[in-house]
DNA sequence: CATGAATGAGACTTCATTCAT
DNA sequence: TATGAATGAAGTCTCATTCAT
């Protein structure tokens, strides 16, 4: 039943991230993404409640992926760093993967605080902590600094993903594999070494 | 014309930012502004010629002083990190004289990338510039490391910021003018030595 | 066909009652009506034709009885008053037997004059002209006064007993059979009688 | 300002009042309001909040006159009989001075308790209320039997006359005022004396 | 018989903006 | 300047009904 010839729960979801991704969750109309999808009007309301059931959809089944992600990073023997770089990683290749789905989420939801990160505040502060917790298990590990606060390392890490994330977005996003893999180590260096590099003092 | 009766137009994006940080821009109407700020309605369009507009000008009122800032910040004789811990604490004072303001501008220009962010993006763009150039003037004078790339440095540092003040907003922000200060610090310590904190090889 | 394997339509037309009842026809749909029935939707249009189309074969199905009832007292030997007492003894009981049929039927139907009243007034006149013939005959058998318009009587005798109706359906009913028996002499001895119960002049 | 030279929501009052009585509520939509007002859609939610609003008002508006001519009857030295015949007299012309207003009223509202009559059932129970204290006062004063229950005397006497002008409405109402004087002498011999006229047993 | 996916017209309502006063 | 009545385009969502399976 659900695994019909096409499913067309599937055909929306995937239209609206391109609809979201082009012209913005506020400025789109739910027919854009019916006439995207290829559908009737109601049958997007045949499958969601309303336009913003399609974005928490959307967001929470990359999310979760995400999550487990942060997790299965926490949970490895890697080095401190290499389970950062594991994270780094993972967002780089989601975005790899399907751009237009990263974009809506970060802009639609994890820096549209005010209005779905709202809602979402807890799921989005769980990656927060998860990458806390990895920066916290390195200080015990003597591997990295233990002046610096898990939480705000946490921030800095995902803020500067994100940043750049949103650069590639509107700007131009690297081309080549060989290209992305430089951006991954650009971002772990520059969160385990930082501009000076060395200690202070 | 701007005598001390009162000016209406600056009653009007006062209140505005109230309602803006309050409500979201898309969510509000233009006679919630116009309540709030006391006036009946038609008079915003005395003033403004539309809703976005009022935005606007509350954008590049205040961007316009960050550019600033960061443009003395560039031309002081300061050590490259001073620079930049100049930058940080002067965006961290906005926040703290005017958290409202901060908010609408991160919330609704900053990181609305594909709504206003695309139509000031150039202005956006112009203090990554500024923040990357004092990064690449710290290379030249070996304070930094050269391998990091200027502009990835300038998003790192702005991300940090950017993600931190994200934080206070929505989740409790520090109160004291001492715990302001050791947030600044940290923030700049981040990004001037990393989690690692030693080069590496 | 009609085997003891349950007639699903009788059962759609039954949990049409309670769904009307409980809601309305015209808030409701058709959904909620197979969400009762407990069967899909798509099996509605099977039986009929249209939602309007439940409704209408509700009340057809009542008020042929109805009108069976009312020929039967106009045909019996009883006193003219026994012939009403035994009408409104029927619209009484039948209001007993299954209070969300008799409120929907007055409700969406004879009170809607609007809508469905419309479809059905010929046989809600019918009714009417049914009481009418009773009150007719009563007087030219000299139990009535003469001066009464029966149409008018009849109007007078259903209106009343439909107003204390509809009053049960949406204040308080009477709940047992002792005080329905005092409901039904009333409402005779008001119509018989009235308020001052003699003849003036 | 209220005064100006057409006071467009009266305008668009009385035009709902035309609308409501040709197609009823459930089935006008508010731009047909508009349209008969000749006004533009959004000013009916310019005065109004909703399409209920409006009926709302219109009953409302319609409903404290009724109750003050019942408080009147019911407080001035008539005899009992002829403070009901006060009442009928308002009733009726009431309907004779706007008939598609008391359509509106009795049809979507007071014989639609399901809906509106929910709403106002309050106000309703007040008219029913005051008609049977005048009632109980006429018996107090000898003028009408004890054994009448003043509530269903009530009850009886407006279902009486909500029941002929219905019939009114939709068969055809008397035309002269002659003819509508009778109609009223009618309503209150039929309560008053009854069918037979006389003390049974 | 039975299901529920699919359709799409159309309802209500919102609100930015204009403009006469 | 200042007001708020007036406009009307546009959007979201509902739901009766059809139809392929």
């Amino acid at each position: 039943m659900t695994t019909a010839a096409v499913d067309k729960r599937r055909v929306i979801l995937d239209a609206a991230v391109r609809v979201f991704a082009r012209q913005g969750f506020h400025t789109c109309r739910v027919s854009d993404i019916a006439d995207e999808a290829g559908v009737a009007y109601g049958l997007v309301y045949h499958y969601f409640s309303s336009k913003e059931q399609i974005l928490d959809t959307l967001f929470l089944e990359r999310w979760d992926v995400m999550l487990a992600a942060i997790a299965e990073a926490q949970s490895s023997s890697s080095e401190p760093l290499a389970k950062l770089r594991a994270i780094a990683s993972f967002i780089v290749d989601s975005y790899r993967h399907d751009p237009d789905l990263m974009k809506v989420i970060i802009v639609e939801v994890t820096r549209a605080a005010n209005t779905f990160g709202r809602t979402h505040m807890a799921k989005i502060q769980e990656a927060y902590s998860g990458i806390a917790s990895i920066v916290a298990d390195g200080q015990r590990a003597g591997a990295f600094r233990a002046e610096v606060d898990p939480r705000l390392a946490a921030l800095a890490f995902y803020g500067l993903i994100e940043q750049v994330l949103t650069d590639w977005i509107f700007e131009s996003a690297p081309v080549g594999d060989e290209e992305l893999a430089r951006a991954k180590e650009s971002i772990v260096d520059m969160v385990g070494t930082g501009l000076e590099g060395r200690d202070r003092g």
